[in-house]
Parts: C-alpha cells; sequence; structure tokens
DNA sequence: CGCATTCTAAACAGAA
DNA sequence: CTTCTGTTTAGAATGC
C-alpha cells in the first residue's frame, strides 16, 4: 500500500527533481519490500504496512489482554492463594509434600487450573462456599489466561519444530529453508494469534472475560474453531514438565513477548509454595493413549545416529531441556528422566493434543489459504472499479499510451492484489525494479497469462524487466516481431501501469532495445521491426539465474514447501495457483516450458500487428497452466523455447544448445544485418 | 567493496 | 521545425 502510493507520487511527478529522490525511496520500499514481507527491512520501514498483519496483531493483543488481565489478577491474588491453600489442605493432606513443592513452586498455576478439573462441580460446591467459588472462577480464568499465552509460546515452539523437521524431510533446499522458516513464523504467528482470539471468545462467551470486540477483533476474526482446546496443555507441561524452561525464554525474545504476563505468573507462582498435588490426580483422566505418541515422532525419525528428542546437545522433550553431551547420554537421561511413568505418558498425551491441534489448525489455515488464493485469482475476472473502461478504452486509444485513467483512480488500485504471485510483485514490484520473475527465464508468460487481467487493469507495475515485457511482447506475436510502436500499444494494452508516464517508460523501452544485444533490428518493408535473440537473451540468463531473488523463491518455495505438507501442496496444485506449483519456479528449466504456450497459443488466434488489443488474447486458463506444469516434469535445463507445439523432440533436453533454430536461422540474416 | 543488472534521465543524431 | 526512432552516457539502486 505504501509503495503503491510512493509509486503514485513518483509516477505524477513530472519527473523533475522528484524522480531520483522518490526513486530510491520507493527502491527502498521496493527492494526491502521484496525481503519484504519477511525481512526486517519491512518491519522497521512500515510496521503498520503490509508485513505486520501477522506479526504485529500478536504482540499487540497481548498487551491488551495483559492490561485487562492485570487488574483481574491482582484483585484475584489474595483469593486465589487461599483457594490454592484450600485445595492443597483437601486434595492433598501432605502426603506429597516433597512432590509437590517441586513443582509447586513452578506451575502453581496449573494447580489451579487442574483442581476444578479433577473435582466435580458438585464437589467443589460442597468444599467451597459461593465467593469461593466465584474467586476461583475468576481466579481460573486468569490463570488461564496466562496459561494459554504460555501455551502460545509452546506451542510456537512446537510448530518451528514440526515445519523444519517437514522440510528436513522433504530435502528441501537450505534457501527454501529459508522461506520456510519465514512463512512458519508468520503462520505461527497466525496460529497464536487465532488461539488467542479464540480463546478470548471462548472465554468472553462465558462471560469470564470483558473483553471489548474491538480487542477481541481482529483481521482474522471469524476464525475456525479448533475442536479442541489446547487451554489446559501448557499447565501440564509446566506442571509435570520439567523445571527450568529456557525454552520460553528464547521464544520470550522473539518478538512475542509474554514478558509481561510472564512476569506476572512467576510473581504470582512464586511466593506460595501450597499447591496441591497435582501430579497424581491430573493425569486420573487417563484415557487410554488412543493414538500413539510416537506419531509425531516418527516424522523425525530419520538418522540413526542422531534421535528426535535430542538436538543441540539438550533434551528436547516438552519443558525439559536437560543438556546432555552426547547421545549417549542421552539416552541415559530419557531413560531415567523420561522413563514410562504417568508423567511422561501425561506428557505424550499433551503433545499429541499439541500435534493434533497444529494438524487441525493446519487443516483450517491451508483451507482459507486456498479460499484465499481462489479468492484472489479470480478477483481480476471480476467486475472490477475500473476495469471495464479501461479494457475496453485502453487498448482502443493506446496509440498514445495517453489513456490517462483518472489520475485519482490510478493511484489507489487498492483493491486490487497481484493475483499469483500477488505479493511479490505487489512488494518487489512496487515502483521498484526489482522485478522477480525474469530471473526465471521466463515465468514471466505464465504469470502473465494468468495475471494479465489483473496488470490490464490495476495499475501496478508489473514485476518484469523493460527487457522480459519487451521480449514477451516481441514472443506473443506469430512472426516474433514488433515494431517499436507495437511494442508500446503492446505495453500499454496489457499494463495499466504503462498507460501514464509515457515518455519515462518509451525512453526506457528504446534504451532497452538498443542496449539489449537480444534485441534484433531488422530492416523490413515497413520499416525497421525488433526481434528476439533468443540466443543473447538467454546468454545473459545464466548468472543471474543461479542468484534467483531469494525472496521471490522464498516466497514461492515457502508457499508451496513449507508450510503446507504434501497433502495440502496436494490440493493446492489444484487450486489455482499453477505458479506456486510450478517445479519452474524453482528449476528455470521446467518453468521454460512454459514459455512456448505463449508463443503458439497466443500466436495463432491473435493478429499480431492489427494492434488494436480490443481482442483479449485467449491464454490458457491457469488450470491449464498447472496442468501443464504437471505434465511437464521437464528437470532439464530446457530453453524456455522448446515449444511444445513441434512434437519433434519428445525429450530433447540435452540439444539444448540452440532450441531456437527455427528462430535464429531466420533471424540470422537479421542479426547480421545489424 | 566491487561488479553486474536494471531503471531512469537526458543528450544527441538521423529520418519521416 | 517537430516528432519519432535509435544510440549512448551517466547516475542511482539493488543484489550477489
Amino acid at each position: 500500500m505504501m509503495v503503491e502510493s510512493a509509486s503514485e507520487t513518483i509516477r505524477s511527478a513530472p519527473a523533475g527533481q522528484n524522480g531520483v529522490g522518490s526513486i530510491s525511496g520507493q527502491a527502498d520500499g521496493g527492494g526491502g519490500a521484496g525481503a519484504a514481507g519477511a525481512g526486517g527491512g519491512g518491519a522497521g520501514r512500515d510496521p503498520a504496512a503490509g508485513a505486520d498483519s501477522n506479526g504485529e496483531m500478536s504482540p499487540a493483543e497481548l498487551l491488551h489482554f495483559q492490561q485487562q488481565q492485570a487488574p483481574v489478577l491482582q484483585a484475584l491474588q489474595v483469593a486465589r492463594q487461599l483457594l490454592l491453600q484450600q485445595a492443597s489442605g483437601l486434595s492433598s493432606p501432605g502426603n506429597n509434600d516433597s512432590k509437590q513443592s517441586a513443582s509447586a513452586v513452578q506451575v502453581p498455576v496449573s494447580v489451579a487450573m487442574m483442581s476444578p478439573q479433577m473435582l466435580t462441580p458438585q464437589q467443589m460446591q460442597q468444599i467451597l462456599s459461593p465467593p469461593q467459588l466465584q474467586a476461583l472462577l475468576q481466579q481460573q480464568q486468569a490463570l488461564m489466561l496466562q496459561q494459554l499465552q504460555e501455551y502460545y509460546k509452546k506451542q510456537q515452539e512446537q510448530l518451528h519444530l514440526q515445519l523444519l523437521t517437514q522440510q528436513q524431510a522433504g530435502k528441501q533446499q537450505p534457501k527454501e529453508a529459508l522461506g520456510n522458516k519465514q512463512l512458519a513464523f508468520q503462520q505461527q504467528l497466525l496460529q497464536m494469534q487465532q488461539l488467542q482470539q479464540q480463546h478470548l471468545l471462548n472465554l468472553q462467551r462465558q462471560g469470564l472475560v470483558s473483553l471489548q470486540p474491538s480487542q477481541a477483533s481482529g483481521p482474522l476474526q471469524t476464525l475456525p474453531q479448533a475442536a479442541v482446546c489446547p487451554t489446559d496443555l501448557p499447565q501440564l507441561w509446566k506442571g509435570e514438565g520439567a523445571p527450568g524452561q529456557p525454552a520460553e525464554d528464547s521464544v520470550k525474545q522473539e518478538g512475542l513477548d509474554l514478558t509481561g504476563s510472564a512476569t506476572t505468573a512467576t510473581s504470582f507462582a512464586a511466593p506460595p509454595k501450597v499447591s496441591p498435588p497435582l501430579s497424581h490426580h491430573t493425569l486420573p483422566n487417563g484415557q487410554p493413549t488412543v493414538l500413539t505418541p510416537r506419531r509425531d515422532s516418527s516424522s523425525h525419525e530419520e538418522t540413526p545416529g542422531s534421535h528426535p528428542l535430542y538436538g543441540h546437545g539438550e533434551c528436547k522433550w516438552p519443558g525439559c531441556e536437560t543438556l546432555c553431551e552426547d547421545l549417549g547420554q542421552f539416552i541415559k537421561h530419557l531413560n531415567t528422566e523420561h522413563a514410562l511413568d504417568d508423567r511422561s505418558t501425561a506428557q505424550c498425551r499433551v503433545q499429541m493434543q499439541v500435534v493434533q491441534q497444529l494438524e487441525i489448525q493446519l487443516a483450517k489455515e491451508s483451507e482459507r489459504l486456498q479460499a484465499m488464493m481462489a479468492h484472489l485469482h479470480m478477483r481480476p475476472s471480476e467486475p472490477k472499479p475500473f476495469s471495464q473502461p479501461v479494457t475496453v478504452s485502453a487498448a482502443d486509444s493506446f496509440p498514445d499510451g495517453l489513456v490517462h485513467p483518472p489520475t485519482s483512480a490510478a493511484a489507489p488500485v487498492t483493491p486490487l492484489r497481484p493475483p499469483g504471485l500477488s505479493s511479490a510483485s505487489l512488494h518487489s514490484g512496487g515502483p521498484a525494479r526489482r522485478r522477480s520473475s525474469d530471473k526465471f527465464c521466463s515465468p514471466i508468460s505464465s504469470e502473465l497469462a494468468q495475471n494479465h487481467e489483473f496488470y490490464k487493469n490495476a495499475d501496478v507495475r508489473p514485476p518484469f524487466t523493460y527487457a522480459s515485457l519487451i521480449r514477451q511482447a516481441i514472443l506473443e506475436t506469430p512472426d516474433r516481431q514488433l515494431t517499436l510502436n507495437e511494442i508500446y500499444n503492446w505495453f500499454t494494452r496489457m499494463f495499466a501501469y504503462f498507460r501514464r508516464n509515457t515518455a519515462t517508460w518509451k525512453n526506457a523501452v528504446r534504451h532497452n532495445l538498443s542496449l539489449h544485444k537480444c534485441f534484433v533490428r531488422v530492416e523490413n518493408v515497413k520499416g525497421a521491426v525488433w526481434t528476439v535473440d533468443e540466443r543473447e537473451y538467454q546468454k545473459r540468463r545464466p548468472p543471474k539465474m543461479t542468484g534467483s531473488p531469494t525472496l521471490v523463491k522464498n516466497m514461492i518455495s515457502g508457499l508451496s514447501y513449507g508450510a503446507l505438507n504434501a497433502s495440502y501442496q496436494a490440493a493446492l496444485a489444484e487450486s489455482s495457483f499453477p505458479l506456486l506449483n510450478s517445479p519452474g519456479m524453482l528449476n528455470p528449466g521446467s518453468a521454460s516450458s512454459l514459455l512456448p504456450l505463449s508463443h503458439d497459443e497466443v500466436g495463432a488466434p491473435v493478429e499480431p500487428l492489427p494492434s488494436n488489443g480490443s481482442s483479449s488474447p485467449p491464454r490458457l486458463s491457469p488450470s491449464q497452466y498447472s496442468h501443464q506444469v504437471q505434465v511437464k516434469e521437464e528437470p532439464a535445463e530446457a530453453e524456455e523455447d522448446r515449444r511444445p507445439g513441434p512434437p519433434l523432440g519428445p525429450p530433447n533436453p540435452s540439444t539444448a544448445g540452440p532450441p531456437e533454430d527455427r528462430d535464429l536461422e531466420e533471424e540470422l540474416p537479421g542479426e547480421e544485418l545489424s
């Protein structure tokens, strides 16, 4: 959004002094945004804008949350202690003092949570007076809130772990891993946020929390309600779990700072050493471990030399972070500390629930993601604010490229989001120049095919370089040649963005045509036309392609491979997101296989020169593309010019050399000419 | 830091 | 003379 406006500034700016200044500004935005979404740059620059939606909310809400709860907690402190004492006195006459003191100190909280669960309401009533009950209720609620937060932290860790594990199993590339991490983190935040809201809502419903709707409501208000209420999980960990909680410290530092509540909790917990015997009573609900605990660890079980519960020299058992020098020691520790006993069983159960919960969440989230993607993808084809007029008039009036959409309308653009590579396009694209896709040899064609409606109508700068755009324009014609003016027309026809600032980009186009060897000027009967020398074009690719933009890569890989497991990916594959699932995005070679489509498919039906693009080139539907992509498993670094049309060379990756023969031969004379 | 790439701006020349 | 086309240079931003 910010980028958008920034770009607008530039565009509207006559080009004078504003030019450089604002450009640098955009560049920052663009580049940073590119890395963006994830990068710290984004945060620093404009935390409130884009990337924050996930990251920012949680802390903010937590803050509210804490502020809200603080008074309550304090007010209840006395009652709580009283209750605790009572509870302990009742349920644990003192036989297990020693044991209690150990766990009690750390987890007095859980006690309060537990006790009610272990005692039936009737029992409670008998034991406690109404005021006490009320106090207990409130106390519970307060504690729940606290523990909720603790749980979120835990959950975050777990999820992260899970994702990392998944990606490892998937043999992801390092770079992709980065993307995964980022995405995972975002999802964690998202998830946490959701859970928080969910719980808040629950609590509200119960009248336990008097949260103002505004506080509880966020962008993700209508969350799918998870089946399992995890509220009671953390306490188990804490209660049964290990002594220290360094793990949480590390989490705290991650931005989702819960210190506020944490300290509160500890200060609460510290004083009273009281605490009923939770350990024994806690597990009574001894529901048979229906699901075997190994479910979650099974995903790990990989290298014999390591242990899924052992990493970085410490025990990864939930709540336990005991340091173990080596695997042997760890095994020993595992056998002694985490033997098959009530506690371990309970913890396993907890972990199971956590996993289940996460899975549910994951399912929900992926579902939502699909819906979002589907929605965004459909968008362009749907009636848009300024689509109608622009689409038509633009095509007709492009000769000049001066279709001045009402300057005002152009600026906002907001309603639309670039589908497909949405964020990448938006951020990196912006007015900035970080064109992403052109580095992937030419997903441009596919991306364009998918989103051309979008770019056509939205005043968004396409995330492609001028060179790639020019090339695309030329290749889209049957004879692969265009006059300069036709190139101009193509630009204006295909991109709303290029209907303004004509002087600038036209200059750029000319500049690019002259500058790049890949563009060959050919004298023609009716003047000069420009063609593309694929060989040259490809020549300059290699160096770049290897270092394709990390951002885009991350985004894509993260999106498609990171947080979503295979099944979800499969689902995605069927959804309208060919690009994200296209192996080509990770493998330029196969991506290139898409390009040909634009040649043959577009070329045939569309009359090139007649210009007046009144005819929107019949493009392949996304599904078709995705199909293509899936079918095409051509990792070979095929040239983007392996046209599907001529069935001549089925698998002919080896001769990737001059795939352009046809063209090149035709073009040869021209090449010489120039 | 250096290099490569890209974008923008601008000067300039030749042709229409 | 103006406009279009094409070439070239320069500066800035960005990523590797």
